[in-house]
DNA sequence: TGAGAAACATGAGATTTACTCAACACCGTT
DNA sequence: AACGGTGTTGAGTAAATCTCATGTTTCTCA
């Protein structure tokens, strides 16, 4: 292993040259300088690789093979490095995208539908975080960005606001319930709950709203998907606790309605995190900036 | 154009070993050593290829797409320099033999057949030279060996004996100079002489035969084919010069009777002419050996 | 055929590049 | 808090690759 690309690029400009001379001031070197590369070449491969008796200068069948590798080697190079630099440019570029909570997917389709026009370079995916970690995958490269709702400090990773958000209590039309401004835990403990099948830790309205009072609902159900939910709910199954950005077509509708939960409503703020190294790329906030104006 | 096979080395021996320090070891170069050519290469795109804050080492997109570029790229370069290693051993090259008397395609033919058993990696060729100068050709790198009948002296080619030939008169069996133990050039001033379509300069019944005696004969009639012109010599229609390796398989069966010319015979050696750097190769010293023990 | 031009080769020295060494910083363990 | 493992950094050194000056070869044209 002694070749370099160096060699490749001198062989092919004499290739097409024809003679040294025109081929060094192409490559911007003296012509000794050539002469002693492809010297030092022929010594390596002990082979001559041009006939010297003869104008233009004529490659030997070692040669031909080292410029057929050049043909074909060179480039692939130069395509990679033009990538690389729009890589670096951010024109060029992969978001993987996880979301710990299912149903940021409902806000997220349709940004993303629309980020993808912008930025169709950009390899876009996503990954519901159900069997997985999402900040240590963050630092370990397998996805780009995560979707949290509880920023911590870190030094590798950055975190920037997308919007406030609450969860309401979401019932049908004509549930008794719907005669409270407000709900209180106790409210829940004759309801049938719907959630995410998801540990309880991970969904607000227990850890923050029913085990800080002590109240557990008269039964749990779970289901996947958001729409199922509210078909559930609908129906008449069960209340649900969602974020308001689910709820505002479905209130429409006038099928259901929705109340805040506790005095002060259950509130928070949704962050997008990135690797602080990669949080200035243009790719990346333009997806926040979008996230945002949603 | 700064990178280098170097680097896509290093970065695919990273990517395998999955750190700095097993990577150096297998490259035979300092951890260090790793540390700086990364970073020169993270400096020149201006994008990190590794994330550093994971183990095993992880590749940014931009690292991916070099990793890529080496993965296409290195085994090509790898097969490159086998060939050539091959090609410095003798073990893979290029045979093409330039002819120019008609009648040598007779015996080179099932020389080249044996050959092609020997050394089926060297590609074969065979051109009869009719547009072109042989020995500037072999010059220049068209073909790689020249059959010739007059060895010229040459600082950058090479002339190896092959074997004696004598040109010989051939006619029909029943004709009357077959009553004549040698031929004289006056002899042939009745008969209508077949040749190969060259100029009569290339012609030795000429050059070295009618012409020092002022003889022409009474007809001339061309043929590019061997077999053809025996055809019309067997049927009548003329009387040939041909060398002896030619008639040998011809006059047992026959039809056909031969006598030399002149006193001493039109003799002559054959001469196969290569480029000197190439002289000691042993395909083409392989070559020349069968050409010789035929 | 021989003088001159053009083109490649060569050797020595300079420059640049790539490497090693040694010290340091960081992280995760124990 | 100390330690092993790992990557980073800066300075110094070794090696490679260049340039410059000159030599050699080949080709051209009178």
């Amino acid at each position: 292993m002694f070749l370099e690309l160096r060699h490749l690029r001198s062989l092919l400009a004499i290739r097409e040259t024809g003679n040294l001379a025109r081929a060094a001031e192409r490559l911007h070197v003296t012509q000794s300088a050539l002469s002693h590369q492809i010297k030092s070449l022929e010594n390596y491969f002990e082979a001559p690789l041009f006939l010297r008796n003869s104008k233009p200068l004529r490659l030997t069948p070692a040669g031909e093979k080292l410029i057929e590798l050049a043909r074909q080697v060179l480039p692939l190079v130069e395509g990679a490095e033009n990538d690389l630099k729009r890589v670096a440019r951010g024109e060029l570029g992969r978001l993987h995208i996880a979301i710990e909570c299912h149903a940021c997917f409902e806000w997220l389709a349709p940004v993303l539908n629309r980020y993808r026009q912008q930025w169709p370079q950009i390899e876009v995916d996503i990954r519901v975080g159900v069997s997985f970690e999402a900040l240590p995958a963050l630092r370990k490269g397998e996805v780009d960005l995560v979707i949290s709702s509880d920023p911590v400090k870190s030094s590798d990773l950055q975190f920037a606001e997308l919007f406030d958000y609450e969860a309401l209590l979401v019932m049908p039309a004509d549930h008794p319930l719907t005669r409270r401004k407000r709900i209180q835990p106790a409210d829940l403990a004759g309801e049938t709950l719907i959630t995410y099948p998801v540990n309880r830790q991970r969904l607000d309205v227990f850890s923050r709203f029913l085990q800080p009072a002590g109240v557990e609902p008269a039964a749990v159900r779970q289901s996947e998907l958001t729409s199922v939910i509210l078909l559930l709910v609908a129906s008449g199954r069960g209340v649900a606790v969602l974020p308001d950005w689910v709820l505002r077509e479905a209130e429409q509708a006038g099928t259901l309605a929705t109340r805040p939960l506790g005095p002060r409503g259950l509130k928070g703020t949704l962050h997008a995190a990135v690797r602080r190294a990669e949080f200035d790329t243009a790719y990346l906030q333009d997806f926040i900036a979008l996230a945002r104006g949603c």
